[in-house]
DNA sequence: ATGAATGCAAAGGTTTTGCACCCCC
DNA sequence: GGGGGTGCAAAACCTTTGCATTCAT
């Protein structure tokens, strides 16, 4: 289990801060630019920057917004394009719908994890629990399958806290 | 467990058949709408009686081509709105996201059942498993939440046809 | 220099909305 | 008869694309 807080607080930012994986995603992104011949432009540099030191899970629409108020010559075309290439390169997942069905990203640079989203104050959980994950392998097995990936989202209230409105 | 095949084949479609349950969205949409103070139209209700009685998964734009071939008069506003109300009235779910991101719905008829997505065929298969609910009802009391709905998509490959083409 | 990347604007597609008319209750 | 529902068309959005230009290599 990652991070848990009880309902109606919000989420504290806790890996905004540089992290020893902060600096990681410029390798990692450097490597597969070259692997593709591809290059590392600015504006592609500044995307990432902007979408892989976010904490929180984000749509598209926000990344743009967020892009163009900080750089305000970055097209949303440029956006688009280099969200694209980050989930290509592994540094982005798309995770979860939110709420209108629109798509959600978060960085991929963490350990693989769970969602939980509180109906009660929205917020999004992150969790991981062995168990779960080794009750899903042995399903696969038996089904003979191998899995690859997967997306596992639990919308739940919260029993400790009432609804804060 | 529901419906498991190999890889590679076609998921038969079993349910297509009058089940016990065929009528029963009827019943259940008609109270729906007599608590909301809405009305049962005949629109309303022949995109019900399509989106229903499919036994796949779908987007909304296919939807909206099979109404329209079925009943050109119906507009494509309708089925949207339609569908709005049938996801809240609980007859429709949407599932998961296909390949491009677009929202997948289907009937909420059946009982629950996760999704896996076979990467060789993409095929979509149904399974239901008790101690991968059980597990996860331990995390949710573990982590004081009160499970309403969850959706859990896993990806894999199949172990035991290789991919057709 | 060469070809990829960008910005801009237009195009493409999907979903929502406004409004007059229709029809369930 | 009244108010919700529908169809139509327009509007609103979101995302992709074409193209001239810029820029990394």
């Amino acid at each position: 289990m990652v991070k848990i807080l009880p309902c109606g607080r919000k989420q504290t930012p806790d890996h905004s801060q540089a992290s020893p994986s902060a600096e990681s995603w410029k390798k990692k992104l450097g490597e597969f630019l070259k692997k593709r011949g591809l290059r590392a432009t600015r504006p592609r540099e500044q995307v990432a920057l902007i979408a892989l030191s976010r904490n929180t899970h984000f749509d598209i629409q926000t990344l743009v917004k967020e892009v163009h108020s900080r750089y305000p010559e970055i097209s949303p075309a440029t956006v688009y394009r280099s969200v694209s290439t980050l989930c290509e390169a592994g540094l982005l997942t798309e995770t979860l719908q939110g709420n209108g069905g629109i798509a959600l990203y978060e960085a991929a640079l963490e350990e693989h994890h769970d969602h939980l989203v509180c109906l009660d104050c929205n917020e999004i959980f992150e969790f991981h629990d062995s168990s779960l994950e080794k009750a899903q392998n042995q399903v696969m097995k038996k089904m003979r399958f191998q899995q690859v990936q997967h997306k596992h989202v639990i919308y739940a209230h919260c029993l400790d806290l009432k609804k804060p409105n």
